[in-house]
DNA sequence: ACGAATTTTGCAAAGGTTTGCACTGTTTGC
DNA sequence: GCAAACAGTGCAAACCTTTGCAAAATTCGT
C-alpha cells in the first residue's frame, strides 16, 4: 500500500496503517442517554441532569451514573442538546465577499483580527465556526444567520455589501460588523476612524517635508476610502502638497506585481507613500529596496494597522496603529450584550501614529 | 512617541444607534416547517421535501411552497435537520496543545496551513469549527470528537499529544493529523519528511562553507526534533562541522527577545544558522541586521516552511519548502475518505531547498 | 369505464436531549 | 402523631426535521 498515483507534490507515501485495536475496554459502547439510564437503572431525565452536575439529584446517583459514563466513554449528543436547548455556543466568524475567499483567509490582518476573535470567544466558552460564503449569492448573510446553528455572527469587513448587512440587521440583533461606522448604517460596527487615521498618515510625511505623496489602495472598500479622504485632507491643508491615487488590489499573490508597475507609472517624481495597509507597505518596502531606493530619504513610507509584522520589516515600519486586540475584544462585547437582547451602539476607535524608521 | 499610555489606545467611543426598524415585509415570522405547511395547505413532510428539491414532491406544489418560504425569509433549522440526518457537514479544525492558545492561532504558519485547509473545505461543501481546546484536560480530543457535532477532525500538529491521537484515533476513523510520520503512531498523519528537510537545510549551509552551525528550535515539538536530527545527520557526515542546539520557542512575542538572548550565548563563533521555522528565521535576520551582522556573508541563515513571508525579508529567506497547500488538499482527502469509510495510510512528503539569499 | 400503474401526499416514528410538573418518600416542626 | 416542607425521581412534552411506508389521487391502457 504505498504511493497513490497522481498527486500533486506528493512522493514516497508510506504506510503505517492503523489496525490492531486495542481492548477497547471490553464495554459495547453507549449510544444514548436512554441506554445509559437503562444500565443505571433510572429514567432519562435523571441521567441528564446527573451529566449536567444538577444538584437536585442524589450525589450518590449522580456519582454511580457519571462513573458508568465514563466508563464506556458516553458523552451526550450536542446537537440534541443544542436543538433542546436552543442554544448553541457557537458564534460564526465570516468574510463577506465571496469571490476567491482563500486570498482573504490568508491576509495577515484578517488572521490577526481572527486570532484574537478566537481568543475572546474561547475565552467565554464559545466554539467558532467559519462559514462558507457561496459566491454570488445575495442571501449569503441571510443563509448564515437563519440556519440555527449559530448564537450570533462577527463578520470581518463590509467589503460592497453595506446594504445586505443592514437589512440582516434590521431582524437580527446578535451581529457585528468590523468596519467603519457611518451614520447611515443601521447595523453595529467596530473600527478605527479610519479618516482620522489617514489624516495622520500624510500629515507625518509631510511634516518630513514630503510633498508628492501616493495613495496605493483600493478605495472601493469603504474603509481605504475613508483613509484616503483623510489624506487628502491632510494634503489639502498643507501648501505645495499633491495626492496621486494608485488603485492597488489587497490581494496579495499579484501585489508584488501591482505595486512594481505602480512605480512605473508614478515613478520618482513620488517621495512619500501612503499605503492603505501594512502590507502593502511591506512589499513596497521590498521593491523599494530592490530598485535601490533609500528609505525613508528619498522615498517614505506609512502602512495602515501595525501587523506585528511591521516590526520585522527593513527598515521597520513607520504606520498607523489599529488597537486589533481592544477592537476584537469590543466586538466580542458588544455580541455577548446583543445575545443578551442588548441593542448596543457602535464603536468608533481613535487610531494613533507609530514611528518607526521607513517615515 | 505618540503613546497613550495604559488603556490601550481606546478612545471617544460614538454611537449610532440602530433603531428604526423598518417595514419588516409586513410578513409575520415563519417559526418551523409545521407553521409554513399550515400555510400552504399541506403536511409538514412535503414541505421538507419540496424545500429540499426532492423530485417526488408536484412541481407546482414545490414552487408554491418555496415561494413562501422565500416570502417569510424562512429557512429551514440546520440543528434539527442535522441531528435527524447523522451528519453536519461540519468538520472540526484543531490546533492541539492548549496551553496559550492565541500564540497558536496567530501563528504564520498555522493561519497557512488553516487558510488552505478552510478552501479545500469549503470547496466540497463543508463548514469549519474551531474547537475549543481546554487546557490541560486529558480529554480534550475525546469531547471534541464524541460531541456529535463533527463530521471528522483535522489537527494541526501533533505536539506532546501522540498518545492521545492514538487512543482516540484507534475508535474514531475521521481524524487526520498533520505533523511527522513515525513507525509506532496509529493514526493517520499528512507532513513533511521532516528529517530529510532538516539534513537538506544544513547541507546547503555546510556547502556554502559554513562549519560552526546553530540550530534555533524547540525540539520537544517532534517535527522539529526530527529537523534538528536531520541536521544534525548532515552535520556528523562533514569534517569539521559542528552544531549547536539553542532552545528557542514558537511563541511569537519574545521571540525576537529570546533570539537576541541566543546571540548573547552563542556569539560570532557561529557562522551559519538553520531555523526550526521561517518565522524563527526571519526574526534572526531582523536581529542580525540590528547588529550589523552582512546575511549571508558572516552569518548564513536558513528556514523552514517557505511561508509567502519568506520572499519579503530582506535579504530573502533561503529555506525549506512544505508544500502546504498540497498537504492540505491531502489531508482533506484522506478524511473524506476516512468519513467514507476507508482506513487511509499517511502521507509523508518530501521537502526541498529553495535557494533565495539569505545562505 | 374500470382496474392497474404511477405520481403525490400524509402519517408517524426517529434522531437524542432538556425540563416543567407531578409524584413518592423522608424529614422536620409542633 | 400528623401536616407541611423537601429531596429525589419519573413522565412526557418540546425542540424541528427527515423519511419509510401506506394511503390517496391521478393518469393510462384497453
Amino acid at each position: 500500500m504505498t504511493g497513490t498515483p497522481d498527486e500533486p507534490t506528493k512522493t514516497g507515501a508510506e504506510t503505517y496503517a492503523a489496525d490492531a485495536v486495542p481492548a477497547e475496554a471490553g464495554k459495547r459502547r453507549i449510544r444514548n442517554i436512554t441506554e445509559l439510564a437503562r444500565i443505571a437503572g433510572v429514567s432519562p431525565g435523571t441521567v441528564s441532569r446527573a451529566l449536567a452536575g444538577k444538584s437536585l439529584v442524589n450525589p450518590q446517583t449522580r456519582e454511580r451514573i457519571q462513573a458508568i459514563a465514563r466508563e464506556h466513554g458516553f458523552r451526550p449528543n450536542q446537537m440534541a442538546s443544542k436543538l433542546r436547548m436552543q442554544r448553541t455556543g457557537v458564534i460564526g466568524v465570516v468574510i463577506p465577499l465571496g469571490h476567491d475567499s482563500r486570498q482573504h483567509i490568508s491576509d495577515p490582518f484578517f488572521m490577526s483580527l481572527f486570532g484574537y476573535l478566537a481568543d475572546e470567544l474561547t475565552e467565554s466558552g464559545h466554539d467558532i465556526m467559519l462559514s462558507r460564503v457561496i459566491p454570488g449569492d445575495v442571501e449569503w448573510l441571510d443563509r448564515i444567520v437563519d440556519s440555527g446553528m449559530l448564537d450570533g455572527a462577527l463578520l470581518i469587513g463590509q467589503s460592497d455589501q453595506t446594504d445586505v448587512i443592514d437589512r440582516v440587521a434590521d431582524h437580527y440583533l446578535p451581529l457585528v460588523v468590523w468596519g467603519t461606522s457611518r451614520p447611515e448604517h443601521r447595523h453595529c460596527s467596530v473600527g478605527s476612524d479610519n479618516r482620522a487615521g489617514g489624516r495622520l498618515a500624510a500629515e507625518r510625511l509631510i511634516a518630513q517635508g514630503k510633498r508628492r505623496l501616493a495613495f496605493f489602495g483600493d478605495p472601493r472598500a469603504p474603509e481605504i476610502a475613508d483613509r484616503l479622504a483623510g489624506a487628502r485632507d491632510a494634503v489639502d491643508g498643507a501648501s505645495g502638497a499633491t495626492l496621486e491615487v494608485v488603485p492597488t488590489t489587497l490581494s496579495s499573490d499579484d501585489l508584488a506585481d501591482q505595486i512594481a508597475a505602480n512605480f512605473s507609472k508614478v515613478d520618482r517624481a513620488v517621495d512619500g507613500i501612503v499605503a492603505a495597509s501594512d502590507v502593502i507597505a511591506m512589499t513596497t518596502l521590498r521593491i523599494l529596496h530592490e530598485r535601490g531606493a533609500q528609505v525613508p530619504q528619498e522615498i517614505a513610507v506609512i502602512g495602515f494597522d501595525d501587523l506585528p509584522l511591521a516590526t520585522r520589516t527593513v527598515p521597520q515600519l513607520t504606520t498607523i496603529r489599529q488597537d486589533i486586540a481592544g477592537g476584537a475584544k469590543a466586538m466580542v462585547a458588544s455580541l455577548m450584550q446583543r445575545i443578551a437582547g442588548v441593542d448596543t451602539p457602535s464603536t468608533v476607535m481613535q487610531p494613533e501614529l507609530v514611528i518607526r524608521e521607513s517615515a
